[in-house]
DNA sequence: TGTTAAGCGAGACGGTACGTCGCGTCTTAAT
DNA sequence: ATTAAGACGCGACGTACCGTCTCGCTTAACA
């Protein structure tokens, strides 16, 4: 790895620990540069400010996803959010979506980063959906797009609030809410 | 009015006025106080920080919410939704929800004010789920608690990914799912 | 004293004893901040740049100047170098001098507290010039300021350059030319 | 010219230039690199630290000075001060001297650098004076050193604190008082 | 004539200090 | 007793240069 990839590697991951331990009101530029060993100068370097370097910490907090194939939308929801869920805290996870929501609402780069982690998420949801219209489950006309809000939206909407425990009966209860939401013909 | 609250109201609507304005990046006690005229002192005799007057500040820009009862399902969200809706910039609505958002995540009063404000919301939505279900058009044993997610959620997460307009038709469609999903019987 | 006044003065003595201690090189308002207890932002507050704290520190390591009175031009000089010179090190002499000297041919506000700095030295002088020449001493026709450039000027010189190091018979040999220059009459 | 030599030389150019350009406060080692096309390694190569090539290029700016024979002291001085005297601007002048005079004080490379250009001037200077008491002009007791103070320290003190603008009416009169200072028998 | 090592450019790095911003606290004088 | 005014301590920000460190590539001298 050349000596500029690692400085990056040490400081992202750094900046990565820090935001778990501490937060977001703790993470801070000179303390990731302290901890990581990485000069701030080299820091502001890879990254044009403290909140490029935090949304870049949050994102890769983000795991690679599954497009779970198992013949159903319930299945493939089901498997989904499964596979998805479980950070050790629900708090610091609400604490670092609406911190790097937030910023990405005031800097374009922060929200194109943010758009391309959530496209990692909706990326396999929409395809889910689809793969159902195929099948037939899901109507035709419905846009893909919306599916994909009603889906995650909800979710979002209970972490956010702090009303949502992910105990798999809550879990259970909106996707059915969900799925026949989709799958309803009128 | 007494003097103490004129100060508080005046340094209120500059913090009101200075939110709409410069947004959060742009929101300062400082500024707040040279705009209002009201010491920095006061302003701090009044809220225990700068977070705490943002929130009194987003929080008084939500106006107050009917609870239409139209006598549908439907029609009642229709309406709730139609009454809600468009502040002047939807980007300046997700920077204020994103970083109030945010601040509820590392200090319990904010959250406290932040759920009140969120419960003005909600209130009138368990509201009509209750009374669709009194006429039976909700399944007796769906959560309004989870219906609420269910209706807010979608909208929510649209508006925060910057992937709603909020044209009729995006609404109309949106809507028409939900409503599906919470009056389909399993 | 004042708050304000108070600050003003324990940043002021640190950035002296810290000068007198480590020498331009090793003054630093960091450092001034540190070992003085006052913010570095108040340091900032009462002193534009570090030049201008510099500028302020050399300058009140001057000591305030008599103007003899000895009735001969010799005696005259001859008392007042004998008061002035004896700094701890001449090195740091030199070295606070042309510290200062630079930095002021770059910013106008550090030139100013230097003339008003070095006027202190050349008013007691050009006034024992005046008086020698009221007594007959020097010649009418002798520009005070030139004259104040012959007295200063070689010692100046010759501390600059390293070349004097301040024995009696050095300066007893300076003064009798510089004497012998402003008494000829030509 | 070697391909070293060559480097070199493109760097003490740049160097020379820009330092005349922009004065000491814009004397940075990057911008001799950006300027010059020499890597900024490279210039390390050449000098052990920015002081040094800066000394260098103040040096590299001062003429070789001559030594007149004119046959009388005040000629001789008077030819040399009037073969030296006027670069393009004062103030760059002094700004230069004292850069290097201050650098000087914390490094002796530069500090022995300096001696030598400093040397440039007062050897003629001396030779003039020895020339003068040969002649009988000057006594034999005035030692050449204090002789060369007297005579170069008038005019830096009045390049230095800004208080000469060279006209020759000035450096007359100085010069007239030091002659007068060096001839006088006592 | 081919090989090799010294020297070069490019450019990132660790580091120190800079000067700035905003926070929340404190003091003083006036209302 | 509460306010306006304004300085203060504090912590972090982002920047500028410093002097150092690989890295390939050139080039000149030696085999």
């Amino acid at each position: 790895m050349s000596r500029s990839a690692e400085a990056r590697q040490k400081a992202l991951t750094a900046a990565t620990d820090l935001l778990r331990v501490r937060g977001i009101p703790g993470f801070t530029v000179e303390e990731v540069a302290k901890t990581s060993g990485v000069a701030k100068t080299t820091i502001y370097r890879h990254w044009p400010n403290a909140d490029h370097l935090l949304a870049e910490a949050v994102s890769c907090q983000i795991a690679p996803l599954p497009t779970p194939n198992t013949g159903s939308l319930e299945g493939d929801l089901r498997a989904f959010f499964s596979a998805v869920v479980p950070p050790e805290s629900l708090e610091s996870l609400a604490q670092m979506l609406t911190g790097v929501l937030y910023a990405a609402t005031y800097d374009p780069a922060i929200r194109a980063a943010l758009e391309e982690a959530v496209s990692r998420r909706t990326g396999p949801i929409k395809t889910i959906i689809e793969l159902a219209q195929a099948r037939g489950e899901v109507p035709a006309y419905v846009d893909p797009e919306r599916a994909v809000d009603l889906v995650e939206g909800p979710f979002l909407f209970a972490v956010l609030t702090g009303r949502l425990t992910f105990q798999p009966s809550e879990v259970d209860e909106l996707l059915g809410l969900i799925v026949a939401g989709l799958t309803a013909v009128r």
